[in-house]
DNA sequence: GCATTAACCACAG
DNA sequence: CTGTGGTTAATGC
């Protein structure tokens, strides 16, 4: 689906960075931009394909994820609006890692080139994407300690708890299988199960297949605190 | 030693 | 795809 011009002028989902830049840009941005819808499960990009476009997320969920050499690893989830694949996509010629739409998504495919040369003339859209960078790597450290030194319900009430905060709501329905939970926290499928029935009979969490309610959340965070 | 944790396997909805 | 039970290996007390 092709942008029509005027549309990342008016868009409400601008990045911060995006922002920064003067109406000659912001026009030079619209003819070098596009929207691609997709469906749930549906691969917005592929590890080890050339990557070509810095990716924009307007709309939807999406999962990062790395196929290891055992099994495919979660590495996050994000939100709209964020950037997706900056990484991966700057000084490297193939995807380091995939994103998969986790739900109803839309995503701007945007001209490597001419981002490179916003960055190179504009210092505040740099210093916003630097600090969206920074967010990036900040919240990468913390995950990373979290999943090394917590214990599996550590992790999964962790998993709950930003699931709350994402969806921004007590009830949400998980937009993973057991199996992509667990690549997403470190287990596998069967302590996922386990675990989220034990919460339930706990009455932590209320349970019914893919929808979680949260019942006790300050229980879930001394969960999460103690690992 | 004994208990706990969590992975792996297998089988049934 | 899920849930459960049995088994097993590693680790802690």
């Amino acid at each position: 689906m092709k942008n029509k011009s005027g549309q990342c002028n008016n868009c409400q989902l601008k990045s911060s960075s995006v922002r920064t830049l003067n109406p000659a840009e912001t026009e030079r941005l619209e003819k070098n931009c596009t929207e691609v819808h997709f469906k749930k499960n549906d691969i917005i990009f592929k590890q080890n394909a050339f990557s070509s476009n810095i990716i924009y997320l307007n709309n939807g969920l999406v999962k990062i994820h790395i196929e290891g050499p055992q099994n495919e690893q979660i590495i996050k989830v994000v939100k709209a609006p964020s950037y997706l694949g900056i990484p991966t996509t700057f000084n490297e010629k193939i995807n380091h890692y995939s994103a998969t739409a986790l739900e109803q998504t839309s995503v701007c495919f945007i001209d490597i080139d001419v981002f490179k040369d916003f960055i190179y003339k504009n210092g505040q859209f740099a210093y916003e994407l630097i600090t969206e960078l920074c967010k990036n790597e900040l919240n990468s450290f913390h995950r990373c300690v979290n999943r090394t030194q917590k214990h599996i319900h550590g992790r999964i009430a962790d998993a709950l708890l930003f699931f709350k905060n994402t969806f921004e709501h007590n009830e949400f329905i998980l937009p993973f299988t057991r199996l992509e939970f667990g690549n997403f926290v470190d287990t596998s499928r069967e302590s996922v199960s386990r675990i989220l029935t034990e919460f339930k009979n706990d009455g932590i969490i209320n349970l019914n297949g893919k929808k979680v309610e949260i019942l006790n959340e300050k229980l879930l965070e001394t969960i999460s605190n103690k690992g």
